[in-house]
DNA sequence: CGCTGTCTGATTGTGCGCAATTTATTATAA
DNA sequence: TTATAATAAATTGCGCACAATCAGACAGCG
């Protein structure tokens, strides 16, 4: 026993053994392959999903996004400059409450939902797996984000 | 049909029906989780990933290293010269061939190792779930990186 | 009214992450 | 044996990512 546990003392951090390490790199390299259906649009992965938060919510206030994106004020104050500079949204001070920005989209950001519909198609076969594996993966990786929220 | 069709025309582009996003967003949430019991060893998550490479494979060249935690040059390049600040390694050109770099851990470094072995024990619970769907995510996120890689 | 504390974003500083380019070295081929 | 091509890192440029800090706005209380 004590041999074993002395064999096995650096087993844990072996990298063939990370868990976390998988789901770094596999993450990285999704972000990787949108890169290429997202040129059109002019998008990075991470303006691609404000982009979907809005155009699935409407107006939403900085915080609210931030939220739903899981990014803090530090990585969205200046993405969200850019895509204004862009013309792709809007930011404006809440009237009632002058602390709030609310962000919402311009004409120009609401018909680029139009082109971001294909977006998913192109990506379709970036992971290879079967549908059943992808159902699996999606429910885990709720389930695991979820959990760690709650904390 | 149609009306079906067009109902769900944005149905793809909603931020719950992606599997990317989650992926996405636990990645950074565990790195984020790493933060804490890697500080006693003052590694970002990134380096503490290029330190297990080369704990558990000795000496390597930049490539070969980079190969193995997936990243690039431009990633690595300055990451090991902060390393090497530290003293926690060494870089060397092989002189059997001057333009490859030889990446090889000092002393300093391997000791670090004895620090490194109660990193996954306070990450354990991190993720709320079972040791079957750990298991299960593991395999999963192993495939579907595979599956990137070899394309 | 003025004080105090909280709320909401903005800013700052450090470190990835990666495409694209550059530099130096080695291998090859005419 | 020079040209030429391939290799391996380094550098550049831009955009996250986030902790820590700052600043303005609001709410509530004496």
């Amino acid at each position: 026993m004590e041999n074993t546990h002395t064999a096995d003392r650096y087993e844990a951090i072996r990298l063939r053994n990370q868990l976390c390490f998988p789901l770094y790199a596999c993450a990285k390299e999704v972000v990787r392959r949108y890169r290429e259906p997202l040129s059109p649009l002019d998008l990075t992965y991470t303006q691609y999903v404000v982009m979907m938060a809005l155009w699935e919510f409407g107006s939403l206030t900085e915080g609210e996004l931030g939220e739903k994106v899981r990014l803090d004020s530090g990585t969205l104050a200046p993405l969200l400059k850019r895509l204004e500079a862009r013309g792709l949204i809007s930011r404006e001070r809440l009237c009632t409450n002058e602390r709030k920005l609310l962000i919402s989209l311009t004409e120009k950001g609401e018909i680029l939902k139009e082109e971001a519909v294909h977006v998913p198609e192109a990506m379709r076969d970036c992971l290879d797996l079967q549908e059943e594996e992808l159902q699996q993966l999606k429910q885990l990786l709720d389930k695991a984000l979820t959990g760690m929220t709650s904390r």
